[in-house]
RNA sequence: GCUGGGGUGGUAGAGUGGUCAAUUACACUUGGCUGUAAACCAAGCGCCUUCGGGCUACGGGGGUUCGAAUCCCUCCCCCAGCA
């Protein structure tokens, strides 16, 4: 897999750049949708595309559990089942092993073999290793493949966090040992940072990472509730340090002012449910970057776009009083324009940061959004 | 016209003498959502309040009772069956 840095700017560690998958070419800074079972919710691969989508998620979680991989694989790969061109990366679950894989009385538990838990459809009790997740995202199809780490919920214990980081730091190391022994082709491994808000396990982990001959240098355990400032302290432990000539995801960071502050940061790949999900439950981004949500009685005669200086096709066609009644009646077309709407506004948003950069202009255009 | 059933908050529908400003659901209002068990979750939802409480309410009017959405009388309205 093959990254290259295309621009830098002054007073700042954004950067563009290009990344080289067996899909094609990406250009980042780059918003990845999430498509958690096999599909960007409400929405067609076409309009994905079309709204400027480049790459999306998949997870591997959601897609093991139903219908399985050896069906995807079978089926030509998730990129011809789902009618996706472009290329596709995959969570490896561990997140979700966590989030989603424990029972009322079966919590989720990791052992230094992998990490058990218990599937949220059925109770199965299932065991995912750093090897396994690896072998289950390539029967997927991913072009780019998160290796199995050891995500502390928030907020964890020091003790727990340590564990967490030491874990991800192994786990790291046999799935690059696994993957050198794979027929990969173009494919990358990315591995994960841990070590929550603590500078010395940050630190720790992300040298336990960039060890290893990685593709990319994601950063984890963030935006899993411990709040903006936090998050933005987090990754402040680690940003000088990323290696730059690989690529850094900074992974479920999705909120269009954490997109500006974290490229600021040298982060270029982003992924989150966010642009989707508001969308569902009515909630949009302003061209400004504020949330609102179309349920307020205020919206209700406002026979005027959600935003006047908004170039979406949503914006182009619709005011907001009909988008109102669309969510408030529960229409599937509410939900699919909003998300077409919000994830217009991200990618309207990267491609604004990209020609800034480009321009040498990020810190000034972006300015006001960084501290 | 007769017989029977019924009229409760925005709606549907509980309650059938005190613990009822009234279960519940829906609707509505307002929040929330960051590697998607998430078209979901939470709070509020008669009026006033110094948050202690006060006031007005269960079709209208009258009555019984210490006390009524609940019992009685009467009027109005709705539904079913029979004419």
């Amino acid at each position: 897999m093959d990254f290259k840095v295309t621009g830098v700017v002054k007073d700042s560690l954004a950067r563009t750049g290009t990344l080289k998958t067996p899909h094609g070419e990406v250009q980042t800074p780059v918003f990845m949708p999430v498509a958690t079972s096999g599909a960007v919710k409400t929405l067609t691969t076409t309009e994905v595309k079309e709204l400027g989508g480049e790459i999306i998620l998949g997870n591997t979680y959601h897609l093991h559990l139903r219908p399985g991989e050896n069906l995807i694989e079978a089926e030509g790969g998730l990129q011809k089942w789902m009618n996706w061109e472009g290329p596709i990366l995959t969570d490896s679950g561990g997140y979700q092993a966590f989030s989603l894989g424990a029972t009322r009385s079966k919590q989720a538990k990791t052992t230094d073999e992998g990490v058990r838990f218990f599937s949220h459809l059925d109770g199965n009790k299932l065991f995912f290793t750093p090897e396994s997740a690896i072998d289950i995202q390539l029967k997927i199809g991913s072009d780019i493949v998160m290796v199995l780490d050891d995500c502390a919920p928030y907020p964890a214990t020091d003790k727990r966090l340590r564990l967490a980081v030491k874990r991800t730091g192994e786990w790291a190391k046999r799935s690059t040992d696994h993957w050198k022994n794979l027929e990969v082709g173009e494919r990358g491994v990315f591995g994960i940072v841990q070590g929550g808000l603590s500078e010395e396990l940050r630190k720790q982990s992300l040298k336990d990472i960039q060890e290893l001959p990685f593709d990319g240098v994601a950063v984890g355990g963030v935006s899993v509730g411990e709040g903006k400032e936090n998050m933005l302290s987090a990754v402040d432990f680690i940003s000088e340090d990323l290696d730059k000539s690989r690529p850094h995801y900074l992974m479920g960071v999705g909120e269009p002012t954490d997109l500006i502050r974290m490229i600021h940061r040298g982060f270029d790949m982003f992924d989150c449910v966010l642009p989707t999900r508001l969308a569902r439950h009515g909630a949009f981004w302003t061209t400004d970057y504020r949330r609102e949500n179309i349920r307020r009685a205020n919206f209700t005669h406002r026979s005027k776009p959600l935003d006047t200086k908004c170039q979406c096709s949503t914006c182009q066609k619709y005011s907001a009083s009909y988008l109102r009644h669309l969510i408030m009646t529960n229409e599937s077309l509410g939900m699919r324009l909003l998300s077409i709407h919000n994830l217009w506004i991200l990618f309207d948003l990267i491609r604004q940061i990209r020609s800034s950069i480009e321009k040498d202009e990020f810190v000034e255009r972006f300015g006001a959004y960084l501290s």
